[in-house]
DNA sequence: GTCTATATTGGGATAGAC
DNA sequence: GTCTATCCCAATATAGAC
């Protein structure tokens, strides 16, 4: 087994600082407004080491951030549906959080992989490919804590479709309104969403 | 009153060419994915032609790129809307109008808003504030339909988050997955989430 | 209003010493 | 693995003739 990731940039080595600059950097400028040489400046490394560790490049960099966003966002998945068995109070929760996440970065830090794919569906296959792999994941989290819960496996296949995009969905319009209102709603109106399904 | 806008591009004037090339360019590409000059040739107008009309530059013409966005979503809410007066069979319409958006564009149509606005929260403030508009218009239209339709105006306003959430998202994931699936199951489930609402 | 030419900056990427 | 220097090109934006 491979060595596990300390969880601070500052003992993280080389090739992990430079993915977690990336994706923290992608998530607030997108992809096509992030440079390679930001990325290598903030994350402490040279540029030799960035092509280095990612030869392909800046798609090949933009993957990895993607599927490192992919992670977090399971792993609070995750902890949050495991931490409250019931979904109707767990997913209130889990809008909340991410509430909290963009409110405390002054309503710059969305969905990470959202951000770094949108506008790269045509020319970066990999970081698309991440993405759908990511967004496949969670829905796979959703449904497992929803059939834990007691419910069928059809409907919880088919809610977890509809809680994926309505989080994602209204974290984008919380942070366009730079406003909690949407997330709010959204996390209150899948609960009932849910119950009805009992 | 102006003149009425000619809706194919080959008979419009050079400015409303440019931003409708600009807004369909930033849809697929993104608002730092999609150069000046790409804009002028594919609208046929020149560099100068497009500082002419934009003399604010790039982030002038990503601001009016959204409002168009704003316009045309703004119209299909309101015909689909118009078009069926229950809302329990309006909303699966409309995510299927957008799923056969994406699909006949091959996945590459999103939200011209979404893809424009993500990736410029930092340094574009008009254009983050013409994305805030356009989903607060959007709210507005479905609130005002689900009233018309019997709902009480506080169940309208806060359904009205959801609804745009939810089909923002959907559409986005229907994109990465290049599925029309999590499209289908927001129509489906935003129909069910409203009925309960009766 | 339209066009061409250009100034200037920064982008991604590579080479090769160490 | 790290670092510096550099190539090449595309980006935004401007100037000024027509």
């Amino acid at each position: 087994m491979k060595t596990k990731a300390p969880h601070d940039l500052a003992t993280a080595g080389t090739r992990e600082r430079i993915v977690r600059t990336a994706s923290r950097l992608m998530q607030r400028q997108g992809y096509e407004g992030t440079g390679i040489k930001q990325i290598s400046r903030e994350a402490g490394a040279t540029l030799g080491s960035v092509y280095h560790f990612f030869p392909g490049g800046k798609q090949e960099l933009g993957a990895a951030a993607v599927r490192l966003g992919d992670e977090e966002f399971t792993e609070l998945l995750r902890e949050t549906l495991d931490a409250e068995p019931e979904p109707e109070k767990a997913l209130p929760a889990l809008a909340a959080s991410l509430a909290e996440g963009l409110r405390d970065s002054d309503w710059l830090d969305g969905c990470p992989v959202t951000s770094t794919v949108v506008g790269t569906a045509s020319g970066a296959p990999g970081i698309q490919q991440a993405a759908a792999e990511a967004f496949a994941r969670w829905r796979s989290v959703v449904a497992e804590s929803l059939v834990a819960a007691g419910f069928a496996a059809p409907d919880a296949a088919d809610l977890s479709h509809t809680v994926i995009a309505t989080l994602e969905g209204a974290e984008l319009a919380s942070q366009v309104a730079r406003s909690e209102a949407p997330l709010e709603a959204a996390g209150r109106h899948l609960a009932r969403l849910v119950a009805s399904y009992r």
